[in-house]
Parts: C-alpha cells; structure tokens; sequence
RNA sequence: GCCACCUUAGCUCAGCGGUAGAGCUACAGUUUUGUAAACUGUGGGCCGUCGGUUCAAAUCCGACAGGUGGCUCCA
C-alpha cells in the first residue's frame, strides 16, 4: 500500500515540476505559448512556443528561477471550468496550444480543470495551467529537479506541425536519488555499444558510408557465431534457408506495394537502362520462390529463411550506431501454412523466440500484440481469427502481453518482442507477422487434399529482428564480456616470461586443435599488463603458464567472470562445461 | 527530413584570437617479468571540409559533411 502511495506520490512531484517549469519560462518569456508537460520515466518534459531558440544557458537559468518557485512554497489550487469559459479564458492569455486541447477534451465531454499556483502569505496568482492533475500542495514538497536537456519536437507529434522547444528534466524525492541516478546514467553510457564496439575493436563505421557498419575480424566472430547458432535451430526446426537477389526490376516491388509505400526508403538502381532497386525486405523474393514450383499442402508449413543483406535508405537523422542502420542483415523467415495450421505455427515462432531471448541471451523483454490499424486490408473475419490466433499462441507460451491496439501492419496483426537499450531505448527485435495479403496479390496456391486450390497464408517472422541492432543491444547486455561461445577470443595464453614461450604456443596449439578461439599474448610486457590488457579487452579465461606450469605440465587458469584462478590439467581445461556452445 | 549540440594524433581528452599539448596505443632499445599499467627514447596532427572576419583563426561567423540527444519514421 505504502509503495503505490508512494508510486503516486513520486508522479505527481514530477508533474509538479514541469508546471514549475513552465511557470519559470513564463517568466523568462511572457510571450511564450504552452504546449504540453506530461511525467516520463524518471522525471518530466515540457513543450513551449518560444520567441527565440533555447541556448543550453538557458537551462540553468531556469533552473535557478525553479528552485526560487519552489522556495517560495506556491499552493497548488483545483479550479474547474466550463469548457466555452475556459476556452475564453486561454483565448484571453493567447495560449492557442491549450485553446486546441480544450476544443478537444470538449468533444470528450470532459471536465475542465485549472491548477493555479498561489503564494502561500498574499494568495497571488502565480501561474495557471490547463491540467487534469494529480499534483502535490505545495511546490516546497519537490524534492531534487534538474534541467537535461533541449530538444525539438512536432506538436501533437505531427511533423506536418510547427516545431516546439521540448525541455526535459528529472526528478526525484532527494538530492541522493538524484545524484544516483546521475550516476546510473553515466555508468550506462560506459555500456554503450558504439563505444564498446570501438574499445573491443568489434567494429567501425565511417563517413563514406553512413549508416553502415564496418565489421572488423572481431565483430565478424560474433556475427557469424550468431548465423551459425540460427542455422543449427534451422535444421532441428526444419527450415530451409536460402539464398536470393539483392537488385529487383521496379515491376516486383509494383506487384509487392512497395513503390507504391516504400519508394522513397528504397536505393534505386540502374539495370539494364530499367528502373530497380536494392530489396528493403525480403518478402517479395520468397513469394518468387514459393511460385517456382506448384505447391501441395504435403508442402506446408513450408519455412523459407534468408540471411540476404537489406538496404533501406533511412533519414539521416534516423540513423544511429548499429541500433538504426541503412544496410542490415534479418535473421529473416516467411512461412507459408494452410489457415488451419496457422496457430499452431505462431506458437511454433513464440516458442523459437522465447528459447533465444530467455534460454540462450536471458534477456528482459517485453511483448506486445498489434491489432488491426485504421488503413488496412482483409475482411474482419480474418483480422479477428489472426489476432485470435496470435493471442491464444501468446498465452499458451505463458507469456504476458499488452496489447497495442491499431498498431498492427496493414496486411495483418503482429506481435513484437522489444528489448531496452543501455539508455532504457526499447528497440523492437523479434516479430511474427501473419499476413493475408502478400499471397493473394502473388497469387500464391497449393493443391489440398480436397483436389482444390487454396492460398496459403504467410506469417512473416523475424526472432533476433536485424543482427546488426542485435549485436548492438547483446553488447550491451554483457557489457561487452560475452559468454565463451560468443566471445572474439575465447583464451588467452600469457606467458610469465619470454622463456615460457615455447610451452604456451605448445598449450596454444592444443586449444586451437580443439576448436577454440585462442591466442598467445608474447608481447614484451610484464605479466601483470598482460592481464590488465586481456581484462580491458574482457577475454573469457587467462592461462598463465611459466615455471610451475612448465614443470608441472598444467596451467592456472584465471576466470573473466569470477576473478578466480585455478590450477587444472589442460585435458581438464578442455572438458570444462562453459567452453561449449548452445548448438 | 525537423530542432539542438558536438567534431583537435589510432583511442580518450586539454587548449577556446598570437600559430599544437597530455595519457594510452604504435615503433626502437633496455629489462625476463607470477595475476589490472617496468624503464628510456622515437614517431605520429592542413585542429572534419570549404568559405568569410582579422595584422593574426584550432579558437569568431557562415555553409556543407559526419556524429550525438530528441521529434517524425522504423528491424
């Protein structure tokens, strides 16, 4: 009971603040216009019309003048209006923004409601918001605020509106809360995956491409262990990979819609003085191969995978280290299934999915359903058997859900698994899509038992989702030290001295005959750099090997994740449990 | 694409009107090392690019490029 009071308590505060904010811009600018202030994960925003652009000066400023707000104690005060009052009441403060948000709680038959701030000794008016509330009394119960940062953002999120100045700031109960989770942050940034990808040397990006990934003999292990990992599934899952075109003549992607919606995101090329383009998505490629030869439902469920690069030309404000990038690879899949094996083929991809994310990577994730959006295509009975289908698929796994309603793909429902970034970013990885449409407009059949033709349906699935923004969030997971089966370098053999060589290239060989990613570090430095070197660069286990060792004929191992060493014969080294992989 | 900020050696960063610095890395030598940094020396930069202001620009202004944080979009 005390922590959800507790729980209300801390958002209300936040809320609080952003009028506070608000109030303190309105002092800087009296003729700036409010847009809207709600709370966010720790802390809050707000968003302002402004008569000149903000300077990062400016936040200490009005930080400065926040905390004269809140020192002064101001009586948050409960007001409701008329809707037609209060309209004319903002129209008279010239506060469009909320004018507009009136018109709209209007129509939703809503009541209207004020909080004013008022001095505590003369009950001076010092600020009034439109707000639906939940605020503290008084300004003094604020804890510890601080400004964050500027940005920019649409009004209604609409790019087709006017661009306002978002400031977003944090708050907590005490300067201690703060202060940690000022440090949270900071410890996060250490996790970041653009900075670890270059502190590891996993991989590089640069300014004759961007938004794309160079990646180096490091990055490439982890990358292609993750391929092999897939493949290994593949065959126990039965799919068949295969291997497709990247450059398409227009005419497919007018079939598929996509030149129609996609044009501009897509890399138009020359071919053979035609229109083409480089494939942002592999669908319309497997919809060719399912067409190559006719289909019995002895054929289906038939699992069509592909690892063939995309290139979707993104914004470039959109781009972002590996997270969002213009040239990616899926760890793609579309399935064809008769309608009746549709569910069970949901739960075979949630079952994939949830074997990956909690077995293989224990990751945290969340998952959401989308169901059917505004615009979208098929009649209501297959939208509702699909989105029944995905649902009862998702409860079967046990796993929980939310729903997010309207969100689905125009062709058909979706669930998404979404993973949070070092920074608490969620990302979307794994997706399973169940699709109506690609098949009917490539005509796609196959002959059923009844001697008839039907169509297939398509779930369109992708479990790591881009190996690329994978990689970057599996990064960060481990903080850039992989579980062995992952790990560039798996064991690094450090002689004591320069006369010790021998035995540890001796040693060395042995791990290299069996299988292991391994080296020996006989650069000229002292041991103790030599493991400082192998701990920067996180390598799964250090075998130290010198006299003892030599005359012993052994080796100590010193462990990444426990710090432990230990004295083991190699044979002993070589059996150990955490040197195997997942496949 | 939109708003703001950033860009100095391979990496991390200092310098912020008087003409370039540190640590690590790299290379060479000395040292032969027992669990998170041995010692000495040497390299290395058209201070993102192009223009402008100035006697003088890494430093001020502008454009462009790339990056970062948001917005829109999205795997």
């Amino acid at each position: 009971m005390s922590k959800i009071e507790k729980k209300v308590d801390i958002e209300a505060m936040r809320h609080s603040c952003a009028h506070v904010l608000a109030q303190a811009v309105l002092r800087m600018f009296p003729e700036a216009k409010l847009a809207i202030g709600p709370t966010i994960e720790n802390g809050f925003y707000y968003d302002f019309d402004l008569p000149r652009t903000l300077i990062p000066e400016d936040l200490a400023l009005l930080e400065k003048d926040m905390k004269n707000i809140i020192k002064q104690d101001q009586r948050f005060v409960r007001r409701e209006e008329p809707a037609d009052k209060a309209i004319e009441f903002l129209q008279s403060i010239g506060q469009k923004y909320k004018v507009e948000l009136v018109e709209g709680l209007k129509e939703g038959g809503e009541t209207i409601s004020f909080y004013e701030n008022v001095m505590p000794n003369d009950g001076k008016v010092m600020f009034v918001d439109l707000c639906r509330g939940n605020h503290l009394d008084r300004t003094g119960e604020i804890g510890a605020v601080k400004l964050m940062k500027i940005a920019g953002a649409y009004w209604k999120g609409d790019e087709k509106n006017p661009m306002l100045q978002r400031i977003y700031g944090t708050a907590w109960n005490t300067k201690e809360e703060l202060d940690e989770h000022l440090k949270q942050l900071e410890e996060a940034k250490k996790r970041d995956h653009r900075r670890l990808g270059t502190a590891l040397g996993l991989f590089q990006f640069h300014d004759i491409s961007p938004g794309s990934v160079f990646f180096l003999p490091k990055g490439t292990i982890i990358f292609n262990e993750l391929l092999s990992f897939l493949r290994s599934e593949y065959r126990k899952r039965n799919y068949k990979e295969v291997v497709t075109p990247l450059v398409y003549d227009k005419a497919l992607w007018e079939q598929s819609g996509h030149w129609e919606h996609y044009k501009e995101n897509m890399f138009q090329v020359n071919m053979d003085d035609k229109e083409a383009s480089l494939k942002p998505m592999n669908c319309p490629s497997h919809m060719l191969i399912y067409k190559m030869e006719t289909k019995s439902y002895r054929d289906l469920p038939l699992r069509i995978a592909d690892f063939a690069m995309l290139h979707r030309n993104e914004v470039r404000g959109a781009l972002g280290g590996m997270t969002r990038v213009r040239k990616f690879c899926m760890d793609d899949s579309h399935i064809f299934v008769a309608e009746e094996q549709l569910e069970q083929e949901i739960l075979n991809c949630i079952d994939f999915a949830k074997y990956i994310y909690e077995d293989i990577f224990d990751f945290t994730y969340e998952v959401c359903l989308s169901t059917r959006p505004e615009k979208s295509m098929g009649t209501e009975e297959q939208w509702a058997s699909a989105e029944k289908a995905l649902e009862k698929a998702l409860n079967k796994a046990n796993i929980p859900f939310t729903i997010n309603a309207g969100d689905g793909a125009f062709y058909g429902p979706k669930i998404d698994f979404r993973i949070k970034d070092s920074l608490k970013r969620e990302w979307q990885c794994a997706t399973v899509q169940v699709d109506f449409q690609m098949p009917l407009r490539f005509q796609l059949e196959f002959e059923g038992s009844d001697g008839k033709s039907h169509t297939p349906v398509v779930v369109h699935r992708a479990l790591l989702g881009s190996l690329e923004r994978f990689m970057a969030i599996l990064i960060e997971h481990y903080a850039g030290a992989f579980p062995v089966w992952l790990a560039p370098v798996q064991v690094l053999v450090l002689p004591v001295s320069e006369k010790f060589n021998d035995y540890a290239n001796e040693v060395n060989k042995k791990f290299f005959d069996a299988g292991l990613r391994c080296e020996v570090d006989d650069s000229n430095e002292t041991l103790g750099k030599k493991i400082r070197n192998a701990e920067m660069s996180k390598v799964p286990y250090m075998i130290v090997v010198g006299e003892k060792e030599v005359a012993d004929k052994n080796l100590t191992v010193r462990d990444y994740a426990t710090k432990k060493q230990e004295v083991m014969a190699l044979e002993e080294f070589l059996a150990l449990e955490t040197l195997k992989k997942p496949y």
